[in-house]
DNA sequence: CTTCACTTATTTGTCTTACAATAAAGACAA
DNA sequence: TTGTCTTTATTGTAAGACAAATAAGTGAAG
């Protein structure tokens, strides 16, 4: 039997642990809908057993699962399926791209360019409202410190963009770009108000193209900036 | 001694397993700048010392460290940090999705129209015969069986953005996409030939808005078409 | 009957030890 | 120098035990 097993095990380029061909089972349940989000997976003993690995090998696969926000281990409860893309690993992975600064600039870019036009075609009143509140406030600081009410304005127009897929990601990337923000000492908070009022009234229009247009040429300006700081050091 | 850790111990609202400080602490090497893509970590016995934690835990961490693809493992040489982020982490996260379709189309769409733009402004001459190539290919197809050359359009952007960070999410969304081209027999390839030609030349030309503008026209198209098929079961 | 405190038992969390498998590095012979 | 073999350090897997936490059941007090 273990010497058939042997022959057929099929020697792929990278390194099949068990531990991986566990996280890949779990997977595959999830993909073939076997198992659905909310549903709670067996105890690690019958896992253990349906699965045939150890039960280090088992937790290493939970392990990973739970990192990568697909599942959640309660003591003494249980493991449940997650039900949303989780935010954490997103900024983990982008922990190679630290020193990488252009790179993590122009892929906030990028997916903040998309989620503006996707925004434009679902942004509810409400939503409109908030950003609006948010360039009012913006527009009332005496002081060039508004970091956060920047932040502010661009998280709710990925919020708007109401996907939950790509919700998870846009945070990490502006955390990370937040960073830099602190360092360079904005001034031009009256531009700012007037990039972020163009860019709300394409929305409140519900306007992709016109959406995209003003946040490029937002963006484009807050990317330059930057990097040419960052070049000079 | 112990009795002061657990009154300093911050009771975060998530559990914090052990495993899970290790993973947070080798990410917190990486964010600072003590460990860099490429470098090689101690073995685990030494890892064992230094963060006194037992083998379990630290492997673990380690696990889920290379399930996330920050470092990877090899037997009997030891441990090291990659260089790039990696796409299995996203296909993995995106399995909780997998029951909805329209996010996942979404956020194809979202992602791409922001690297289209990108593309436009980086985009090589090289890459630019190769796009223009597909789409000969696509032209001279007799059947309607063409979704690998369109899949190769549209990666071929993704790279043409030329951008690591979000690379590797672009293929895993469009190998989800993909189940669903193969279900819906697509009939109109001259319609295809024609919006593909269309962003090939905004992005001859440079030229962002016109891209983005093409690219929008071409997905809302498939969009529609794919979201009106799916609502109709 | 209700409510609260206590006990119990189940499940996850951690540790120790041991051994297997692998492949790099060195030793040795042709 | 080259090729083969042996050694050895390192990762991979397993088994068993105990700790910790908490949901659920138990019993006593009001």
């Amino acid at each position: 039997m273990d010497e058939f097993k042997h022959d057929v095990v099929v020697k792929s380029v990278h390194r099949n642990t068990l531990s991986k061909q566990v996280v890949e089972r779990i997977v595959q349940l999830l993909t073939s809908g076997q198992l659905k989000p909310g549903d709670k997976l067996p105890s690690e003993m019958e896992l253990m057993e349906m699965l045939e690995v150890s039960r280090p090998v088992l937790r290493e696969a939970l392990s990973s699962l739970e990192t990568l926000e697909v599942i959640k281990r309660k003591t003494r409860d249980g493991t449940y399926i997650n039900d949303k893309i989780g935010s954490k690993p997103f900024s983990v992975m982008l922990a190679l791209s630290v020193d990488n600064l252009p790179a993590i600039i122009e892929a906030r870019m990028a997916l903040e360019l998309g989620l503006v036009t996707m925004a434009a075609e679902k942004i509810t009143d409400e939503q409109l409202a908030k950003l609006k509140k948010t360039i009012e406030d913006l527009d009332n600081r005496t002081d060039n410190d508004y970091g956060d009410i920047d932040k502010q304005f661009h998280h709710l127009i990925a919020i708007s963009a109401n996907n939950p897929v790509v919700e998870g990601m846009i945070d990490s990337l502006i955390i990370t770009h937040d960073k830099v923000n602190s360092q360079i000492k904005m001034r031009e908070r009256e531009l700012t108000v007037q990039h972020h009022t163009a860019i709300y009234e394409a929305l409140a229009k519900r306007d992709p193209q016109e959406a995209f247009t003003q946040m490029y040429h937002h963006l484009s300006y807050v990317r330059d900036k930057v990097l040419k700081y960052y070049t000079n050091e």
